[in-house]
RNA sequence: GCCCCUGUAGCUCAAGUGGAUAGAGCGCCGUGCCUUCUAAGCCGGGGGUUGCUGGUUCGAGUCCAGCCGGGGGCACCA
């Protein structure tokens, strides 16, 4: 008998070639597509899916992260076409963005040549991989042909008012120099991308109307399949709070201020009033009072600050008094006004109602300035009936919890506070002073950057005629060629002035382009429709094309995109659905997070020395080892370490099989066609059948529930018992488990498990369906009853699948162990669970 | 401070709605087999008070409460 060897490289590169060769994985569009009159006959039985990982950043090479992302969304996508349905499962780039234009500044690379370098060197690698990628379908999102639509979808939001320009204080990265969504500043008030401490400047800039939306972001999330962290973020970023507006007007300026409260059962207890230092109103009502100087001077103290410093909340309340008032709308109080820098302009009103007794925040303030703390609401009662407890003493102070209104009015003291809540501000909305109001903590999405290598804005400005969108016959406005990629604090674009200086669409007369590109995450807002009809030069997409695949069916990518580029998506997708451009609401309807891969247990960096190539992996063990351990290595949704030593472990594993199913092959006189199953009463044939179909069941349950891990560990344990009946079990058997496991591992390991497959049954597994678990084969005609006394293992005895419980109970009683645990007690008890145990509880 | 996840063998992970003697892989051990030797390969073996304390139950890794440890999200958001 031959030597069989496992040889990675030969068996990957013979497969790739296969499947390179006859375009294996390449979908048409049934809508539009000729071979259509070919493909009905299946169609009905066949389901399409979509099936997505997150498109790469093409950035040097591809880094270990991605080889998880793929192998989990490939493994998904075979298991979807071994179910019969029709995969998409495309590819393409996201290469925009910064990392390659600062490659740009440093060597003086143009940003195209540098991502066209980078984008082959990740085609190479998916490919020596075994992904099974359309790829004709591929594209870039700084390719014309795709960026114009970006374009388009721009303008058509603007025609909308859904992008609009305006100046506000917006986040600015002075080492990138540009501004930044919020989204993209992280909790320090550091850059997500650089790191360094973002500032604050007063620009005018394009904006995004996502905060239009907040509401539908918010409630569809319940109709789709994500894990509930993901929900959770986005439901914390959005941030809704309900509560009430309430007008407080100041009679010497005879302005009203609204403020917008959460707790307006506390209104009776405000005493004094705060604006933000950025409030327009700020200086103009200190102006002409003996606070003007002081006011001004704090004002521009606090506009220095960083968000850092600022967003501290544990450092002392500072402020100073505007010299003004307002009036209380519930009691008429005068309350005086101040300035203080914890209250945030960007946040409701940019003006509240200090309540020192039921705020932390407002009684830290009082205290440090000495301001009235009146406290509106007592500690419940502590049983019913009993009346309120005193008010708490004013140590205690102040109290946030919720309780029955005191010290307020005679309609609402003694009143539960939820509901007093409620009374109250039906009472302001009729007297015209309030009314009930929902608040979100999302801003509208900052869209514009100073920038060179992103899509172009394509507006233009005219003197005469102002802001004017580019006609969309004048679509892609192309990004030119520049000498210098420097950023100057204005985008660079600015410099190439035959750019720049055009003709006003309207008018003809002189104007200038926008020279602002933006933000990379718009380009990725929408490429998972674009994939759907890639060529199409007429329009973004075919609806038809949309409806064929739409929405994606599995979405794959890290966690880290929760926020950013999932709500971004999502907004996105409702804005276009409200233009009619889109017949569904949500982009993805399940999604799925992996976890990082790490090394030593903290995240791979060059600065640590400690990055593990996926290309040295393959190259050394070959991808189907690379990707069955990535999988195999705990939970993919959760981190996992990176052990060489594990590596080793799977790669054996595959060698095992593969010699095994090579020699097995060999020793029935080479391929036969296709795999039948053997039919066995008894013995080891029985016993690895069973195991076989054990593992089928266990593999497809895991697949449904991302359980990679445990399924791989399925396949080990049936080619182990496999491995031990080799001897003892016939041909066909050890064909039909080996040929199996092959199939089972397909979507983890292609390339071994096609070559071992073809071996034993000159077939392709790709081609042959999904096995299914036979329920005979899972149970047995006869199990081992476990007989318990008291919950403790007294004996086992053989027990028929069918027997009654009564038959049980006798068959209990009857065992030898359990009579000498049971005789001269008495029996309170029997439990019995069919097909497991019998429990006799005794005294 | 608030919310979420998590703790099982030396390591990484399993144990569908509570049910048996808690299982895999790696590592470890073997004066076990095969090799001239080493490696590879094969075979065998040890290893667990399931973070701790209580509770519910005939029965708890699984459910409940409280502590302890690890990770993540949000946070001057009115």
């Amino acid at each position: 008998m031959a030597e069989h060897r496992y040889e990675p490289r030969e068996i990957e590169q013979r497969w790739q070639n296969v499947w390179a060769q006859e375009h294996t994985w390449e979908v048409a569009n049934e809508g539009t597509d000729q071979d259509r009159a070919e493909l009905t006959g299946h169609a009905a039985l066949e389901q399409n899916s979509y099936v997505l990982e997150m498109l790469p950043y093409p950035s040097g090479e591809p880094h270990i992260g991605h080889l998880k992302t793929y192998s989990v969304g490939d493994a998904i996508a075979h298991f979807h076409r071994r179910l019969g349905r029709r995969v998409l499962h495309p590819m393409g780039y996201d290469s925009f963005g910064l990392p390659a234009e600062n490659h740009a500044i440093k060597t003086g690379v143009h940003p195209r040549v540098s991502i066209a370098e980078s984008i082959d060197s990740f085609r190479r690698q998916f490919h020596s991989w075994g992904i099974s990628i359309d790829w004709s379908r591929e594209f870039a999102t700084s390719e014309p042909s795709y960026y114009r639509w970006t374009q388009w979808i721009f303008l058509e939001l603007f025609r909308a008012g859904l992008a609009y320009r305006k100046e506000a204080a917006v986040k600015w990265c002075p080492n990138d120099q540009t501004v930044l969504a919020n989204e993209q500043v992280d909790a320090e008030g550091r850059c997500e991308r650089c790191g360094c401490l973002v500032e604050v400047r007063q620009l005018e800039q394009w904006f995004l109307r996502i905060t239009d939306y907040a509401e539908r972001l918010l409630n569809d999330l319940d109709g789709i399949d994500w894990p509930q962290h993901v929900k959770t973020m986005q439901r914390n970023w959005i941030g809704r709070s309900e509560g009430a507006e309430v007008i407080f007007r100041s009679e010497e300026v005879g302005i009203d201020y609204p403020v917008f409260t959460t707790r307006p059962d506390t209104l009776f207890g405000a005493t004094f009033f705060v604006m933000a230092p950025e409030h327009p109103d700020v200086l103009r009502l200190a102006r002409g009072t003996p606070q003007e100087q002081a006011v001004h001077d704090y004002v521009n103290h606090a506009l220095t600050e960083t968000n850092e410093e600022r967003g501290n909340a544990e450092r002392p309340k500072t402020g100073v008094p505007l010299g003004r008032t307002v009036v209380n709308p519930v009691n008429g109080e005068q309350l005086p006004m101040f300035v203080a820098d914890y209250v945030l302009m960007e946040y409701g009103t940019g003006a509240i109602m200090a309540v020192p007794a039921h705020d932390e925040r407002d009684h830290a303030f009082a205290k440090a300035y000495g301001l009235p703390i009146r406290q509106v609401i007592a500690p419940r009662p502590a049983t019913d009936g009993e009346p309120a407890q005193l008010p708490a003493d004013a140590e205690e102070l102040p109290y946030t919890g919720d309780g029955v209104i005191v010290n307020s009015h005679p309609d609402f003291d003694g009143m539960d506070n939820r509901r007093a809540l409620g009374e109250i501000v039906a009472w302001l909305d009729r007297e015209g002073k309030g009314h009930a109001s929902v608040n979100y903590r999302l801003r509208d999405w900052l869209v514009s950057r100073q920038r060179y290598w992103g899509c172009p804005i394509p507006i233009v400005y005219c003197e005469r005629c102002g802001v004017a969108p580019v006609p969309e016959e004048e679509l892609p406005v192309r990004l030119p060629d520049i000498e210098d990629y420097t950023p100057k604090g204005r985008s660079p674009l600015a410099a190439a002035e035959e750019w720049v200086n055009t003709t006003c669409p309207t008018c003809g007369g002189p104007a200038r382009r926008e020279t602002d590109t933006m933000d990379t995450f718009v380009d990725s807002s929408w490429y998972f429709l674009r994939y759907c009809d890639p060529h199409d030069e007429q329009a973004a997409w075919d609806p038809a094309a949309l409806r064929e695949w739409m929405p994606v069916d599995q979405y794959i990518g890290g966690v880290e995109h929760a926020i950013l580029h999932l709500m971004y998506a999502r907004f996105f997708t409702k804005a276009l659905a409200d233009l009619g451009h889109l017949d569904f609401q949500e982009p993805f309807q399940a999604l799925f997070t992996q976890g990082m891969v790490t090394k030593d247990g903290s995240k791979m960096s060059k600065s640590k020395g400690n990055v593990v190539s996926p290309a040295a992996i393959v190259e050394r063990v070959g991808a189907d080892t690379a990707r069955c351990y990535i999988l195999f290595v705990g939970p993919p949704d959760q981190d996992a370490d990176w052990s060489d030593e594990g590596v080793e472990g799977v790669h054996r594993f595959l060698g095992r099989l593969w010699r095994l199913a090579a020699e097995t092959a060999d020793r029935a006189g080479g391929p036969a066609a296709g795999l039948t199953q053997p039919t066995a009463s008894d013995g080891a044939d029985l016993a690895l059948l069973r195991k076989t179909h054990w593992a089928i069941d266990k593999v497809s349950g895991d697949l449904r529930r991302f359980a990679f891990n445990t399924a791989i560990a399925a396949v080990m344990e049936l080619l182990n018992e496999a491995s031990r009946l080799r001897d003892s079990a016939s041909l066909q058997a050890m064909r039909f488990a080996l040929g199996t496991a092959a199939s089972l591992l397909f979507p983890f390991a292609p390339h071994v498990s096609a070559d071992a497959y073809d071996r034993l049954t000159g077939e392709r597994v790709w081609e042959q369906p999904w096995p299914e678990a036979e329920e005979a084969l899972l149970e047995r005609d006869v199990y081992e009853l476990v007989c318990q006394v008291n919950g403790k293992v007294r004996d086992r005895v053989q027990a028929s699948v069918d027997a009654s419980p009564e038959a049980l109970k006798e068959l209990c009683r009857a065992a030898p162990n359990v009579r000498a645990h049971v005789d001269g007690r008495e029996l309170v008890k029997e439990v019995v669970v069919p097909g497991k145990l019998v429990n006799l509880v005794v005294r």
